[in-house]
RNA sequence: CGGGGCGUAGCGCAGCCCGGUAGCGCAUCUGCUUUGGGAGCAGAGGGUCGCAGGUUCAAAUCCUGUCGCCCCGACCA
């Protein structure tokens, strides 16, 4: 069997691009950063969307849809905000091509009075429309989310993790009150932890960041971190306390029940197709694509074998009527009766591709009313009756998605150390990589120190963290409590 | 923006040093045999060699320029 990919351990960014490659999930533009999504890697995306979509309803949100260009002027209104995503972003500045000797050339006289920007985020169009829907407290809470593409004009970018244009969502609230909208933070964080731990099965640490790792504009940045195989860290999704920021910067006030006038309170949180390059390199394997069956496209796929026509269509209609069976019980299945390819090329093909579960029949199988059923995650494979097959499958399918999350919970921990001196901090990044807990002075200057000497970044303030005091690994200075740091994508 | 690599058939590459009919694997098409872990044989189709100049009787190959992409680092979801 020919391997396309390479090992992990050999070259683990090689590996990733070639499971990328291999799975059929996406493959580079002819322009530079950007990314064309397969329909193996959009279904995953659909079944992402579906299931947050149904969690944000769950809690009360509503989407809508707000215009992918920007105003020029609406950007520098909050100055934190600007100087964040003021060195990233695509500008447009005419609204028309002329022919020219070599083709087409962009029109001076289109010139625009006012230049766009492609939205790297929609803060600022969203709070210049809330000014128009909010007047008194019976306007609030105003709960939005919109699915989009944005844009950042990224110098270096990587298939997934990190593209000049990518898709996700933006929620963006308006409260009343201080305490409604940072609860409204924590609870859309807890959402996002429950989508990565109990659908993608991407074991998460929950935290606040530091100063210099919050988004531009916010009071407090809440973010899930996730593990990867390398012992590289990856931000999964944030959540952002914007506080009054927004509020003042386009006067969105409203009338409160005292009859005082008052600055609304904001939150925003998003997740991207990042979250794709998450789940690739949390379970995948030397073999190619592992998905849980949770969001896999396909959570089982019918592979029927056989030698001549009268096999064929007896070990077809076998697996025909086992196909109806299982998508009866609600089983998204698929049965690969093409022709034109063999057996050992379905198994490799539906396993480079992730697919959780392998049911083989052949007239062996027809005879005495068995299949052969084969994990994705374990590679095992055993022969279990025809009968019951609706009932198993799903229970399997369960089991996958929970040993899934098991090991990699497991393989979080055995991820985590931690460190009390400076010399032992670096130690561990350069033998192991992974999380490190330790104390830091909770200072901008140390913090960019260890960064600069170790590349390492704070990932987080871990919210589930027991008060132990203890002293800075660099400073001595004291600390209330350990913080994570790591190397990051 | 620095460092490295690459642009030759749909995909992956060789050919370039040493100029002389553009090749290999996979894929595609036809036919036969096959089908329980990426099938075999026979035949067929498919390429402005990234682009622009230059040297030469002759350029994928040498020279100059230029464009683009990928990978590794400095910034970021």
């Amino acid at each position: 069997m020919a391997k396309k990919i390479t090992e992990r351990r050999k070259d683990y960014s090689q590996w990733y691009l070639d499971v990328v490659r291999e799975a059929q999930l996406a493959s580079h533009s002819p322009v530079r950063g950007c990314m064309v999504i397969k329909p193996n890697g959009f279904s995953l995306w659909e079944n992402m969307q579906r299931q947050l979509d149904d969690m944000f309803k769950e809690t009360g949100h509503r989407n809508a849809y707000f215009p992918l260009f920007i105003p020029k002027s609406f950007l520098s209104k909050e100055a934190q905000h600007v100087e964040g995503f003021a060195k990233e972003c695509a500008v447009i500045t005419h609204s028309r091509l002329i022919n020219s000797e070599d083709g087409v050339t962009v029109d001076p006289a289109s010139k625009l009075e006012e230049e766009l920007i492609v939205r790297p985020t929609s803060e600022t169009i969203i709070w210049d429309t809330y000014r128009d829907w909010i007047q008194s407290y019976r306007d609030l809470p105003i709960l939005i989310n919109q699915w989009a593409n944005v844009v950042r004009w990224e110098m270096r970018t990587r298939l997934f993790l990190r593209t000049m244009e990518f898709l996700w969502q933006e929620g963006h609230t308006a409260h009343a009150t201080e305490k409604e909208a940072r609860e409204e933070t924590v609870r859309m964080l807890n959402v996002y932890r429950t989508f990565a731990e109990d659908y993608m099965a991407m074991p998460v640490i929950t935290g606040i960041k530091t100063e210099s790792e919050r988004f531009a504009g916010a009071v407090d940045t809440y973010c899930i971190e996730a593990m990867m195989q390398d012992g590289k860290a990856l931000q999964a999704g944030t959540s952002h306390f914007l506080g009054q920021n927004f509020a003042k910067a386009f006067d969105v006030r409203f009338q409160d029940r005292d009859g005082k006038e008052k600055f609304v309170w904001a939150t925003s949180w998003g997740v991207s197709t990042r979250l794709i390059g998450g789940l690739i390199m949390t379970h995948s394997d030397d073999n190619g694509l592992v998905l849980p069956p949770r969001l896999a496209p396909t959570q089982v796929v019918i592979v029927p074998i056989w030698r001549n026509d009268d096999e064929q269509s007896r070990v077809i209609e076998y697996g025909n009527t086992m196909f109806k069976a299982l998508k009866g019980a609600g089983i998204r299945v698929k049965l690969d009766d093409r022709d034109q390819y063999k057996p050992g090329w379905k198994f490799s093909q539906h396993e480079v591709e992730g697919t959780p579960l392998r049911i083989a029949i052949g007239p062996r199988d027809v005879d005495n009313n068995k299949v052969e059923l084969a994990r994705r995650d374990t590679l095992e494979k055993k022969i279990v009756d025809r009968e019951g097959l609706e009932m198993l499958i799903p229970e399997l399918l369960e089991t996958i998605q929970s040993a899934l999350f098991e090991s990699a919970r497991k393989r979080t921990l055995e991820q985590t150390r931690t460190a009390t001196t400076y010399e032992e901090f670096k130690e561990i990044l350069d033998t192991h990589g992974g999380f490190v807990y330790t104390h830091w002075d909770g200072t901008v200057e140390t913090e960019e120190r260890i960064k600069n000497e170790t590349k390492a970044t704070i990932r987080c303030l871990p919210l589930e963290i027991e008060e132990k005091p203890g002293k800075c690994m660099v400073t001595g200075k004291p600390s209330p409590y350990p913080v994570l740091f790591a190397r990051s994508y």
